[in-house]
Formats: C-alpha cells, sequence, structure tokens
DNA sequence: AATACGGGGCA
DNA sequence: TGCCCAGTATT
C-alpha cells in the first residue's frame, strides 16, 4: 500500500527540481496545452517542440485554427505523423467556435465529444490546464505503475489500465494535480526509462517500488509478440517539365490522407515497362530506391524520373519553392523530395 | 479485441 | 533491426 502524501511529496519535490523547460509548461493556457497534447500522442517531446513553438505562432487561438487553409495545416503538421490528429484538431476548433463558445471544454463529456480526444487527453487538459481532480494515464505511467507493483500483465489491457487509473487517482494531492501528472509522466521519460536500465539510483520512489525490491525491474513490463509488418512494393514517378514537377493528393481518408505526393504506382515495374507506359517522355532513367517504414507496413519504393515536353493532365505541376513551402509532401517521400530540392533530378 | 495510423531515436 | 513513444478511432 502507497501512502499517498509521502508519494506525492516525493514526486513533486523531485518535479520541481529536475522538470525540463518546455514550451507548453510556459504558459498553459487551455490551447496550448490541448495542442501539446494532441502533438504528444505517441510522439516524443524533442520530436514536438519545433512544431508546437510554429504551430502556436502561426496559429495563436482557437478561431485562427478553425479558419485556416487546409493545406496550409497539413504544412504546419508535415514530418510529425499521424495526420489525422491535425484533421481532427481543425473539426474540434469549428465546434468549439460554433457550440461551445470559443472556449476549450472544462468538463470531460463535452471534451471528449470533441474529435481526437480520448481518456488520455482529456485528464491531461483537465489537470494541467484547469487544475481538475483527473489522471492523465499515458504510456509512460503505465510503465511507472507495472514497475511500482511488480505487475506482469500486460500494461495495454484495457482492464489493466482501468485499475492503474484507479490507483493515481487514488494518490492524487490536494493541489497541483496538474504537476502530479506530469511527474508521474516525466519519471517515466526521463528516470523509468521504456528501453535500456531505468535510473533507481536517481528514482524518487525507488523507497515504493516493489520491482526494485524484489530485484526484477528488468523483467517488467512484460512485452507482447508483435505482429509482422505487411510490405509493399511502390513506384514512384519523379515527372518534370521544365522547372515544374508533378504532384498528386493523395485521398482524403486512410493512410497518409490528404496529403501530396509523386506520382505513386502499386508495384514495381522494369525500365521497359515504364517505358512503354509513357513513351510520350523525352527521357526516363532509373533513379535511387527506398525503404520507408510504417508503424505496421513497410513500402520499398522504386523510383523513375522522366521529363516530357508539355504538362499532362491529372496532376499539379509545381516549381521547387513550392514542394519545399506549400504542399505538404509525407517523409515516406522524402529521399526524392531532397533530390528534386538539391538540384540532382 | 484487434487493427489502422507516422516517424524517429536509441539499444 | 526492434521497441516504443505524454493515444484515438474504427472495425
Amino acid at each position: 500500500m502507497i501512502e499517498q502524501n509521502e508519494f506525492s511529496v516525493r514526486l513533486l519535490n523531485w518535479y520541481d527540481q529536475t522538470k525540463r523547460v518546455l514550451p507548453w509548461r510556459d504558459c498553459p493556457t487551455p490551447y496550448r496545452v490541448w495542442i501539446s497534447e494532441i502533438m504528444l500522442q505517441q510522439t516524443r517531446v524533442e520530436a514536438v517542440i519545433p512544431y508546437f513553438n510554429r504551430f502556436v505562432s502561426e496559429l495563436p487561438d482557437v478561431v485562427a485554427l478553425s479558419k485556416v487553409d487546409d493545406d496550409y495545416l497539413n504544412k504546419l503538421w508535415e514530418g510529425l505523423g499521424y495526420y489525422s490528429r491535425v484533421r481532427n484538431l481543425k473539426k474540434s476548433a469549428k465546434i468549439i467556435v460554433e457550440t461551445f463558445h470559443g472556449e476549450i471544454p472544462n468538463n470531460i463529456e463535452d471534451l471528449e465529444s470533441l474529435p481526437g480526444i480520448g481518456n488520455y487527453t482529456s485528464g491531461a487538459i483537465l489537470s494541467i490546464a484547469y487544475e481538475q481532480r483527473f489522471t492523465a494515464v499515458d504510456g509512460n505511467v503505465l510503465r511507472v505503475f507495472a514497475r511500482l507493483m511488480a505487475n506482469r500483465n500486460n500494461i495495454k489491457d484495457p482492464n489493466e489500465k482501468k485499475k492503474v487509473k484507479k490507483l493515481v487517482y487514488s494518490l492524487l494531492p490536494i493541489k497541483r494535480i496538474g504537476d502530479f501528472n506530469q511527474g508521474l509522466m516525466e519519471i517515466g521519460a526521463k528516470v523509468c526509462l521504456p528501453n535500456g536500465s531505468p535510473l533507481c539510483g536517481i528514482c524518487p520512489l525507488q523507497d515504493f517500488c516493489l520491482s526494485y525490491q524484489k530485484k526484477i525491474v528488468s523483467e517488467i513490463p512484460v512485452k507482447q509478440i508483435k505482429k509482422a509488418r505487411k510490405l509493399e512494393k511502390k513506384t514512384v514517378l519523379i515527372m518534370s517539365h521544365k522547372s515544374l514537377y508533378a504532384v498528386e493528393q493523395r485521398e482524403n481518408k486512410g493512410l497518409l490522407a490528404g496529403l501530396y505526393q509523386f506520382p505513386l504506382l502499386d508495384g514495381h515495374f522494369t525500365l521497359d515497362e515504364i517505358q512503354k507506359q509513357y513513351h510520350h517522355a523525352l527521357h526516363i532513367k532509373k533513379i535511387d530506391s527506398a525503404k520507408h517504414i510504417f508503424t505496421h507496413l513497410e513500402w520499398h519504393i522504386e523510383a523513375y524520373a522522366m521529363s516530357f515536353e508539355t504538362t499532362i493532365g491529372g496532376y499539379y505541376w509545381v516549381d521547387k519553392n513550392d514542394i519545399e513551402h506549400v504542399y505538404s509532401i509525407p517523409n515516406a517521400f522524402i529521399k526524392y523530395k531532397k533530390m528534386i530540392l538539391g538540384g540532382a533530378i
């Protein structure tokens, strides 16, 4: 049994002394907390920082976000991944403006009615921005408590999550709920590490940790067996006419929805097959291949560069500046984007 | 209950 | 290479 007051005092003291300086901690308004929490879903703090600063600088409030141009919005998210997050952000902003009078909701029902806000994010916003009595149990906290309690169950199991939430709730201090929650996550990020050995020697929660006492820290959390990724063959076409290049927009749902790419074919093809299909091209040559790994998918990409005397219908023909600054092209295509911008094609 | 959904950093 | 990250929505 963990003593509530002792636990939170240890945690908050450690947090006060060692917490990282993060842009969203400067001025934790509901808007800034909301944006940061969405960006931080499945995404490391270090990766988020530059995106967060640019995003809130360009779109400082809910109204600005609700009215922003979609292509420009995608550009602000380019490279961050999980692009449905940014679509949901704008959808939510519209709802907030239209039905919540422009105020980020301060209750869990309205908050979780917004697309992109689930159980973790609602708790994070309510506790950090509004100082309300809610937990924010993320992957860090699940790991920390699996170790604290020497729990070998699968921490991804929703049932286990509920148990952890209940326990964390019982440990919440009277004041500083937001700092307490952030402190737990900070322990997970900087001390009770996900890979490699946790830094138990500097852990303020060491006295409470059953895994540490039993010397089984390295065995927890128990990880599950994962499925192999599916492999897909893709062919990228770098089509050019003078200083213009062809791009196309991906469909509005599914993988990389609504983002732009260089013309993309399913499957691999010989130079001969490509020449037959694009017989009106002035010149075609095979260029570097690439591999791109998604969480659940692996693209094996082959590529051809081809030039044309005129532009061809069905594509946007854009210059280098637009490729760099206007169209959001995800990182699966970064090799070819760099080749174009660097003048290699 | 399982799967889709990005990308990067580190052992 | 494999793991996992301040998760959510869909099937």
